[in-house]
Parts: structure tokens; C-alpha cells; sequence
DNA sequence: GTCTATACCGAGATAGAC
DNA sequence: GTCTATCTCGGTATAGAC
């Protein structure tokens, strides 16, 4: 019971995430490269700087670590992607920004693209990994988006729903195909005339 | 140097193409679940109810077997996949019979569901794979309908690539959102809205 | 050409020292 | 709480009988 006030060591709990920290961005590294099924504990543990007794101390097992990974950086990431969007009014400028945005956080970084690439991969296995991914992704900008459709009626949209599905959608695939599945040393496409000609079909009512 | 003109038994290549085809269909089944790491070699023994030994004696190894079948089928199926397509000349008529195939062989198709998620998922492990997928199913999409769109002034796209990207595309991430990220569960979203809502965006101009 | 049996290694998970 | 050492099982791949 004594209390080791001059102690330089952090606090428990301190010590408790940091290691926790430690191990997650280990495996982020592993479960990103090899799959869930190709990911050895072992090496997550190299990876991680900390022997495989510490990673089940924290971690039930390989499960419970890989889904507390996957959820903490889906959430993580996702809530803040179009945080920093504004709200244009302009409807060019809205759109404009929205892909601007998703390209530069999600085709521009190979953490997101391996996410992405991950969740797609063991939807079969974890569904409800993928529930998550759906809700904290692309449910949250079809709304925004649809919302905006809907209060903007002399866009002539008559499905704002459908619609920002397709928008999110060109988008989605844009970056499946070009940088997953390497479509960008087959079929080259620039993402600037992608959204250039999602413009013109978005605004193709409002021009004449 | 006697030939069994009374024999009863199939030709040597008839039976070697019969249990190549009969281990690949097992191992279709497995690969198709589990995944390539996920893979035993056992549960395609057991799936494609022969012994071990003959997978190996028709394929090198693990790997081998792997791209056999993804190759196989990817160039089978999709090579096929538009070709009862008609060209027809009207652009809403072609639209939605491309849409209505798509949807029809592909999103209606535990297969096919399941081979687009494996190339996704091995994507980074098995770049190849991933390029033959992109020049047999998208490029053909793609380069197909990108000339119809330029022998189609009248509908007045400027970038038909790019047009046709998003045609396409807003297919497959409807795929890939609604039917193996669980989307349909969470945002419901018919096919038959997304079709109607790109033909109303690509046939903007000729309404008016 | 196909089977059964086996070699050998690496996987997930745990015991026990400190 | 963290480490080293170890258990056990299932993995890929092969040897040898028929």
C-alpha cells in the first residue's frame, strides 16, 4: 500500500495503452500485408517489439486481435474523412471537394487502400466487420450527399439516393480498380477527368 | 507398340482433363471460401474426393494450383459475359441491357461474387491475377462502351473513357457495396433505381 | 496414375520463471 | 506484466506400394 510518489515510471494505465499502441500498430503492419489467415502471431510480435505472451495478455487471441484492430482504425479514420469538407453551397464546388477529399485520404494512402482491400477480403469470414466498414463509410457520405441532393431540386434528381451512390460509388471503384487491381498500368485514368466528368453529368440540368 | 482398339477405357488425355477438371472444382469451392492462405490442401483433397498425391501430381504446388483455376475461370467466364449482349443503337435500350446483364450474371452469382472478392483480396500477393482480371473484365467494359459513346455524339460526353468508367463502375461498387460488404442489409438500395438513375444522368442532354 | 503413410516445419496458444 | 521455452496440432509436400 505504499504509494511510490517519486516513481519515474508512467502510470499503469499509461504503460497499458502504450503497449497496447505498440502491438496494434504492429499488427496493423502484418494483418495489412498477409491477411488474416496469412498473419502468423509471430510475426505480429516481432512486428510489434514484444513477445507473443504479451500480445495474448492484452488480446484474447488472434481474433479478438485482428477485429479490435480493424474496428478501432475503421473508426478511427472514417468518422473524421469528410470532417474537414465545407459545406459548399455551390454545388460544382461540392462535389468538387467530396472527390478532392476521398482521393486525397483514401486513394492517397496506401493504410486506407489496404483497409479497404482487407475488409473486402474477409467479409465472408467477418461480416460484421464489414457491417461496420458500410456504416462508418458509405452510409455516412450517401446520406450527406443524398440530403444535399434533396435540398438542392433544381439539380433534376429525381433518386438522390441512387444518386449519391452512384457519385461515391465512381468513386469507390475508381480506387478498386485503378489502385487495387492495378488498373492504372493497364487502363490509365486520370482522377481530375473522372470528376470532371461526374460534374458534367451531375450538373448537366442546371447548364442549359 | 499394340494398340487396345477393344479398349474399354477413355483416352489418357480424356482422363487427365477429367480429374484436372474434377480437383479444380473442389478446389474452386474451397479457394472460393476460405481464401488462398486459408486454403488446405487436405479440404481439396477431400472436396474434390481425391487423394493428395494426384493434386500434386496435375498441378506443382499450392501456388500452381491457384492461378490454374483463377485463370481458368476468369478468362472463361468473363470473356462471355457480354457477348449475348446486342449493340442495340438506342442508348437507353443498350444501357439497360448491359446493366441488366451485369447484374444478371454477375451480382445473381455466388461464383462470380466470390471470384471478384478473391482477386481483390489476393490483389497485392497475386498482381498478375489481378491484371488478367482488369484486361478481361473491365478493359472489355470499358473500351465497348467508350466506343459507343463516341459514335454517339448526340448524347454529348466529352471524356467517353471516363464516361464509361463511371457506367461501369457504379455496377460494380454497387456490387461490392450492396451484395459482399453486407450494404443491402444496412442501405437498401435496388438495382433497378441505380439503372434508372444513370440513364437519367447519361441521357441528360438528349431529353432536352 | 492413384492411393496410404509419413517427414518436416510452422501455426496458435500456454506454462512457468522473474 | 513481460519474457523464454514448450506443447500440440495441422500445414505443405514427398516417398513408396500397387
Amino acid at each position: 500500500m505504499t504509494l511510490a510518489v517519486n516513481s519515474i515510471e508512467t502510470s499503469p494505465i499509461q504503460v497499458h495503452n502504450q503497449k497496447q499502441e505498440q502491438i496494434l500498430q504492429g499488427a496493423m503492419q502484418v494483418f495489412f500485408r498477409d491477411g488474416y489467415a496469412g498473419t502468423s502471431m509471430d510475426r505480429v510480435a516481432i512486428e510489434a517489439g514484444v513477445s507473443k505472451q504479451t500480445i495474448y495478455s492484452h488480446f484474447q487471441d488472434k481474433e479478438g486481435l485482428f477485429k479490435a484492430l480493424v474496428e478501432r482504425i475503421t473508426i478511427a479514420r472514417y468518422n473524421t474523412l469528410f470532417e474537414s469538407a465545407q459545406l459548399y453551397d455551390d454545388p460544382e464546388l461540392l462535389l468538387r471537394q467530396l472527390a478532392e477529399t476521398y482521393f486525397l485520404k483514401v486513394a492517397g494512402d496506401r493504410d486506407y487502400l489496404s483497409l479497404l482491400r482487407l475488409v473486402i477480403a474477409e467479409s465472408a469470414r467477418f461480416p460484421e466487420m464489414a457491417k461496420l466498414y458500410t456504416q462508418s463509410v458509405i452510409q455516412h457520405g450517401r446520406q450527406m450527399l443524398g440530403q444535399y441532393f434533396d435540398a438542392h431540386p433544381e439539380l433534376g434528381i429525381s433518386d438522390s439516393k441512387a444518386a449519391a451512390h452512384i457519385f461515391f460509388g465512381s468513386l469507390v471503384s475508381f480506387v478498386v480498380v485503378q489502385e487495387i487491381l492495378h488498373g492504372k498500368e493497364i487502363i490509365p485514368l486520370s482522377s481530375e477527368s473522372l470528376v470532371n466528368s461526374l460534374i458534367e453529368l451531375f450538373l448537366a440540368r442546371t447548364d442549359n
